[in-house]
DNA sequence: TTTACAATACGAAAAATATCGTATTATGAT
DNA sequence: ATCATAATACGATATTTTTCGTATTGTAAA
Protein backbone atom coordinates (compact mmCIF):
# COMPACT_ATOMS: atom_id res chain seq x y z
CA UNK A 1 0.00 0.00 0.00
CA UNK A 2 1.23 3.40 -0.78
CA UNK A 3 2.41 5.10 1.99
CA UNK A 4 -0.04 8.33 1.88
CA UNK A 5 1.34 11.27 3.09
CA UNK A 6 0.92 14.33 0.30
CA UNK A 7 -3.01 15.10 -0.03
CA UNK A 8 -4.06 14.53 -3.67
CA UNK A 9 -5.36 17.54 -5.52
CA UNK A 10 -8.76 18.99 -6.15
CA UNK A 11 -8.59 17.50 -9.14
CA UNK A 12 -7.13 14.42 -8.28
CA UNK A 13 -9.87 13.75 -5.11
CA UNK A 14 -12.67 14.19 -7.83
CA UNK A 15 -11.63 11.70 -9.63
CA UNK A 16 -11.05 9.20 -6.59
CA UNK A 17 -13.75 9.94 -5.64
CA UNK A 18 -15.55 8.38 -8.70
CA UNK A 19 -13.27 5.26 -8.51
CA UNK A 20 -14.25 4.62 -5.05
CA UNK A 21 -18.00 4.56 -6.23
CA UNK A 22 -17.41 2.55 -9.13
CA UNK A 23 -14.50 0.41 -7.60
CA UNK A 24 -13.15 0.11 -11.42
CA UNK A 25 -13.72 2.42 -14.24
CA UNK A 26 -11.93 3.29 -17.45
CA UNK A 27 -10.69 7.08 -18.10
CA UNK A 28 -13.81 7.45 -20.16
CA UNK A 29 -16.47 6.17 -17.84
CA UNK A 30 -14.60 8.16 -15.24
CA UNK A 31 -14.98 11.73 -17.50
CA UNK A 32 -18.95 10.86 -18.12
CA UNK A 33 -19.23 11.00 -14.22
CA UNK A 34 -16.94 14.67 -13.56
CA UNK A 35 -18.76 16.37 -17.06
CA UNK A 36 -22.17 15.53 -14.98
CA UNK A 37 -20.76 18.37 -12.82
CA UNK A 38 -18.75 20.62 -14.37
CA UNK A 39 -17.55 20.38 -18.16
CA UNK A 40 -13.55 19.53 -18.66
CA UNK A 41 -12.39 17.87 -21.94
CA UNK A 42 -11.70 14.32 -22.40
CA UNK A 43 -8.04 13.85 -22.50
CA UNK A 44 -7.61 16.79 -19.28
CA UNK A 45 -9.42 13.46 -17.65
CA UNK A 46 -6.88 11.43 -19.14
CA UNK A 47 -3.55 13.40 -18.42
CA UNK A 48 -4.98 13.40 -14.74
CA UNK A 49 -4.89 10.06 -14.88
CA UNK A 50 -1.93 8.89 -15.71
CA UNK A 51 -0.21 11.12 -13.74
CA UNK A 52 -2.08 9.71 -10.77
CA UNK A 53 -0.76 6.62 -11.85
CA UNK A 54 2.72 8.19 -11.95
CA UNK A 55 2.17 9.02 -8.11
CA UNK A 56 0.63 5.66 -7.49
CA UNK A 57 -2.11 6.75 -6.46
CA UNK A 58 -4.51 4.69 -8.88
CA UNK A 59 -3.77 1.12 -9.99
CA UNK A 60 -4.30 0.51 -13.55
CA UNK A 61 -4.79 -2.78 -15.61
CA UNK A 62 -3.14 -2.57 -18.93
CA UNK A 63 -4.03 -5.86 -20.78
CA UNK A 64 -6.81 -4.48 -22.71
CA UNK A 65 -6.49 -1.42 -25.44
CA UNK A 66 -9.03 0.11 -22.73
CA UNK A 67 -6.96 0.32 -19.68
CA UNK A 68 -8.94 -0.40 -15.98
CA UNK A 69 -8.37 2.09 -13.23
CA UNK A 70 -9.19 1.52 -9.17
CA UNK A 71 -7.85 3.65 -6.16
CA UNK A 72 -4.86 2.52 -4.89
CA UNK A 73 -5.39 4.56 -1.91
CA UNK A 74 -8.54 3.30 0.42
CA UNK A 75 -11.69 5.95 1.07
CA UNK A 76 -11.31 5.86 4.56
CA UNK A 77 -7.94 6.40 4.91
CA UNK A 78 -7.90 9.61 2.91
CA UNK A 79 -10.75 11.07 4.44
CA UNK A 80 -9.52 10.81 8.12
CA UNK A 81 -6.29 12.30 6.52
CA UNK A 82 -8.18 15.56 4.79
CA UNK A 83 -10.67 15.56 7.90
CA UNK A 84 -7.34 15.69 10.03
CA UNK A 85 -5.83 18.19 8.11
CA UNK A 86 -8.57 20.58 8.14
CA UNK A 87 -9.13 20.17 11.58
CA UNK A 88 -5.18 21.49 12.06
CA UNK A 89 -5.43 23.65 9.95
CA UNK A 90 -8.75 25.57 10.64
CA UNK A 91 -10.21 24.29 13.43
CA UNK A 92 -7.05 24.65 15.91
CA UNK A 93 -7.01 21.11 16.24
CA UNK A 94 -10.26 20.13 18.01
CA UNK A 95 -12.07 17.96 16.31
CA UNK A 96 -15.35 18.80 18.09
CA UNK A 97 -15.07 22.27 16.81
CA UNK A 98 -15.55 20.77 13.47
CA UNK A 99 -18.25 18.56 14.14
CA UNK A 100 -20.65 22.19 15.73
CA UNK A 101 -19.65 23.32 12.29
CA UNK A 102 -20.78 20.32 10.38
CA UNK A 103 -23.77 19.49 12.45
CA UNK A 104 -25.01 22.95 12.77
CA UNK A 105 -24.60 24.22 9.55
CA UNK A 106 -26.90 21.47 7.47
CA UNK A 107 -29.74 19.55 7.48
CA UNK A 108 -29.65 16.02 9.21
CA UNK A 109 -32.15 13.24 9.84
CA UNK A 110 -33.18 12.12 12.94
CA UNK A 111 -31.93 8.85 12.04
CA UNK A 112 -28.45 10.06 11.22
CA UNK A 113 -28.29 12.15 14.32
CA UNK A 114 -29.41 8.48 16.20
CA UNK A 115 -26.20 7.76 14.42
CA UNK A 116 -23.78 9.61 16.18
CA UNK A 117 -25.32 9.49 19.49
CA UNK A 118 -24.54 5.73 18.98
CA UNK A 119 -21.16 6.46 18.18
CA UNK A 120 -20.93 8.82 21.16
CA UNK A 121 -22.23 6.35 23.31
CA UNK A 122 -19.29 3.88 22.30
CA UNK A 123 -16.50 6.34 22.27
CA UNK A 124 -17.85 6.89 25.97
CA UNK A 125 -18.16 3.69 26.73
CA UNK A 126 -14.50 3.08 26.13
CA UNK A 127 -13.24 6.20 28.86
CA UNK B 1 -19.35 42.38 3.74
CA UNK B 2 -17.57 40.34 1.40
CA UNK B 3 -19.54 37.84 -0.25
CA UNK B 4 -17.39 34.50 -0.03
CA UNK B 5 -17.52 32.50 -3.10
CA UNK B 6 -14.00 31.40 -4.19
CA UNK B 7 -12.17 29.25 -1.23
CA UNK B 8 -9.25 30.88 0.11
CA UNK B 9 -6.04 29.15 -1.06
CA UNK B 10 -3.94 27.32 1.73
CA UNK B 11 -1.39 29.66 2.32
CA UNK B 12 -4.17 32.53 2.66
CA UNK B 13 -5.73 30.55 5.24
CA UNK B 14 -3.00 29.69 7.11
CA UNK B 15 -2.51 33.77 7.31
CA UNK B 16 -6.30 33.93 8.15
CA UNK B 17 -5.93 32.22 10.87
CA UNK B 18 -3.24 33.82 12.49
CA UNK B 19 -5.59 37.18 12.09
CA UNK B 20 -8.59 35.55 13.69
CA UNK B 21 -6.54 34.56 16.68
CA UNK B 22 -4.75 38.32 17.17
CA UNK B 23 -7.98 40.03 15.87
CA UNK B 24 -5.60 42.47 14.56
CA UNK B 25 -2.01 42.24 12.95
CA UNK B 26 0.91 43.53 11.54
CA UNK B 27 2.43 41.98 8.39
CA UNK B 28 5.50 40.89 10.73
CA UNK B 29 3.43 39.64 13.40
CA UNK B 30 1.71 37.05 11.05
CA UNK B 31 4.92 36.60 9.77
CA UNK B 32 6.57 35.85 12.79
CA UNK B 33 3.68 33.75 13.90
CA UNK B 34 4.05 31.70 10.33
CA UNK B 35 7.56 30.75 10.74
CA UNK B 36 7.16 28.82 14.01
CA UNK B 37 5.47 25.99 11.78
CA UNK B 38 7.43 26.69 8.40
CA UNK B 39 9.58 28.36 7.16
CA UNK B 40 9.45 31.03 4.35
CA UNK B 41 10.55 35.24 3.75
CA UNK B 42 9.30 37.99 5.01
CA UNK B 43 8.70 39.16 1.54
CA UNK B 44 6.32 36.08 0.68
CA UNK B 45 3.90 36.80 3.33
CA UNK B 46 3.98 40.10 2.57
CA UNK B 47 2.89 39.67 -0.81
CA UNK B 48 0.54 37.64 0.14
CA UNK B 49 -1.25 39.98 2.02
CA UNK B 50 -1.39 42.28 -0.32
CA UNK B 51 -2.52 39.84 -2.60
CA UNK B 52 -5.74 39.08 -0.09
CA UNK B 53 -6.17 42.48 0.34
CA UNK B 54 -6.83 43.09 -3.26
CA UNK B 55 -8.97 40.21 -2.94
CA UNK B 56 -10.98 41.49 -0.46
CA UNK B 57 -9.81 38.67 2.36
CA UNK B 58 -8.37 41.44 4.71
CA UNK B 59 -9.19 44.81 5.60
CA UNK B 60 -6.25 47.25 6.41
CA UNK B 61 -5.87 50.16 8.32
CA UNK B 62 -2.77 52.16 6.28
CA UNK B 63 -2.94 55.71 8.74
CA UNK B 64 0.21 54.72 9.80
CA UNK B 65 3.71 53.49 7.85
CA UNK B 66 3.39 50.36 9.36
CA UNK B 67 -0.12 48.76 8.12
CA UNK B 68 -2.76 46.83 10.42
CA UNK B 69 -4.67 44.11 9.08
CA UNK B 70 -7.61 42.22 10.00
CA UNK B 71 -9.53 39.16 8.29
CA UNK B 72 -12.57 40.49 6.21
CA UNK B 73 -14.06 37.48 6.47
CA UNK B 74 -15.47 35.74 9.35
CA UNK B 75 -13.88 32.60 11.35
CA UNK B 76 -17.30 30.76 11.50
CA UNK B 77 -18.52 31.58 7.76
CA UNK B 78 -14.93 30.31 6.50
CA UNK B 79 -15.25 27.13 8.74
CA UNK B 80 -18.59 26.29 7.56
CA UNK B 81 -17.58 26.84 3.77
CA UNK B 82 -14.64 24.69 4.42
CA UNK B 83 -16.53 21.94 6.14
CA UNK B 84 -19.72 21.63 3.24
CA UNK B 85 -17.37 21.89 0.61
CA UNK B 86 -15.43 18.86 1.92
CA UNK B 87 -18.30 17.17 2.55
CA UNK B 88 -19.62 17.40 -0.69
CA UNK B 89 -15.83 16.60 -2.46
CA UNK B 90 -15.10 13.96 0.15
CA UNK B 91 -18.26 12.16 1.88
CA UNK B 92 -20.70 12.65 -0.92
CA UNK B 93 -22.55 15.24 0.78
CA UNK B 94 -22.94 13.09 4.03
CA UNK B 95 -22.23 15.44 7.19
CA UNK B 96 -22.78 12.41 9.28
CA UNK B 97 -20.21 10.59 7.45
CA UNK B 98 -17.58 13.02 8.00
CA UNK B 99 -18.87 13.37 11.73
CA UNK B 100 -17.97 9.73 12.32
CA UNK B 101 -14.69 10.17 10.55
CA UNK B 102 -13.60 13.31 12.96
CA UNK B 103 -14.44 11.52 16.13
CA UNK B 104 -13.23 8.17 15.29
CA UNK B 105 -9.93 9.47 14.36
CA UNK B 106 -9.19 11.19 17.20
CA UNK B 107 -9.11 11.32 21.18
CA UNK B 108 -11.86 13.35 22.47
CA UNK B 109 -12.54 13.96 26.26
CA UNK B 110 -15.81 13.48 27.32
CA UNK B 111 -16.15 16.45 28.07
CA UNK B 112 -16.68 17.19 24.57
CA UNK B 113 -19.08 14.18 23.35
CA UNK B 114 -21.40 15.84 25.97
CA UNK B 115 -20.78 19.15 24.08
CA UNK B 116 -22.21 17.36 21.21
CA UNK B 117 -24.66 15.41 22.90
CA UNK B 118 -25.76 18.24 23.71
CA UNK B 119 -26.18 19.67 19.96
CA UNK B 120 -27.76 16.60 18.89
CA UNK B 121 -30.79 16.80 21.92
CA UNK B 122 -30.70 20.33 20.40
CA UNK B 123 -31.14 19.59 16.38
CA UNK B 124 -33.49 16.85 17.91
CA UNK B 125 -35.69 18.78 19.45
CA UNK B 126 -35.93 21.49 15.96
CA UNK B 127 -37.46 18.23 14.28
C1' DT C 1 19.64 66.96 8.41
C1' DT C 2 21.67 62.85 7.62
C1' DT C 3 21.70 58.06 8.37
C1' DA C 4 20.04 53.56 9.49
C1' DC C 5 16.32 50.74 9.58
C1' DA C 6 12.07 48.65 8.88
C1' DA C 7 8.22 48.59 6.06
C1' DT C 8 5.82 48.71 1.63
C1' DA C 9 5.26 48.21 -3.47
C1' DC C 10 5.85 45.68 -7.30
C1' DG C 11 7.59 43.02 -10.97
C1' DA C 12 9.16 38.76 -12.14
C1' DA C 13 10.35 34.05 -11.66
C1' DA C 14 9.43 29.46 -9.80
C1' DA C 15 6.47 25.77 -8.70
C1' DA C 16 2.32 23.39 -8.78
C1' DT C 17 -2.00 22.30 -11.27
C1' DA C 18 -4.91 21.88 -14.94
C1' DT C 19 -6.00 21.93 -19.88
C1' DC C 20 -5.58 20.71 -24.46
C1' DG C 21 -3.96 19.41 -29.29
C1' DT C 22 -1.91 16.07 -32.07
C1' DA C 23 0.27 11.80 -33.22
C1' DT C 24 0.04 7.00 -32.70
C1' DT C 25 -2.05 2.56 -31.96
C1' DA C 26 -5.27 -1.23 -31.24
C1' DT C 27 -9.80 -3.15 -32.50
C1' DG C 28 -13.87 -4.32 -34.59
C1' DA C 29 -16.89 -3.83 -38.61
C1' DT C 30 -17.23 -3.68 -43.53
C1' DA D 1 -7.17 -5.80 -45.90
C1' DT D 2 -8.93 -1.35 -45.19
C1' DC D 3 -11.27 1.97 -42.68
C1' DA D 4 -13.47 4.27 -38.94
C1' DT D 5 -13.45 4.70 -34.23
C1' DA D 6 -11.98 5.08 -29.68
C1' DA D 7 -8.22 4.89 -26.75
C1' DT D 8 -3.51 6.09 -25.16
C1' DA D 9 0.85 8.82 -24.95
C1' DC D 10 2.93 12.91 -24.54
C1' DG D 11 4.56 17.45 -25.21
C1' DA D 12 3.27 22.01 -24.75
C1' DT D 13 0.65 25.74 -22.99
C1' DA D 14 -2.31 28.03 -19.68
C1' DT D 15 -3.56 29.13 -15.10
C1' DT D 16 -3.03 29.48 -10.30
C1' DT D 17 -0.32 29.86 -6.35
C1' DT D 18 3.88 30.78 -4.05
C1' DT D 19 8.34 32.79 -3.56
C1' DC D 20 11.67 36.26 -3.79
C1' DG D 21 14.71 40.30 -5.12
C1' DT D 22 15.08 45.11 -5.53
C1' DA D 23 13.64 49.79 -5.39
C1' DT D 24 11.30 53.19 -2.78
C1' DT D 25 9.60 55.47 1.25
C1' DG D 26 8.58 56.96 5.92
C1' DT D 27 10.41 57.40 10.76
C1' DA D 28 13.13 57.80 14.54
C1' DA D 29 17.69 58.34 16.43
C1' DA D 30 22.20 60.41 16.15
Amino acid sequence: MINQTKKPTESELEILAVLWSKITATVRQVHEELTKSKDAGYTTTLKLMQIMHEKGLVIRNTDNKTHIYTAAIEKEKTQLLMVNKMINNLFAGSPVDMVLQALGGTKTTKEELYKIEELIATLKAKK
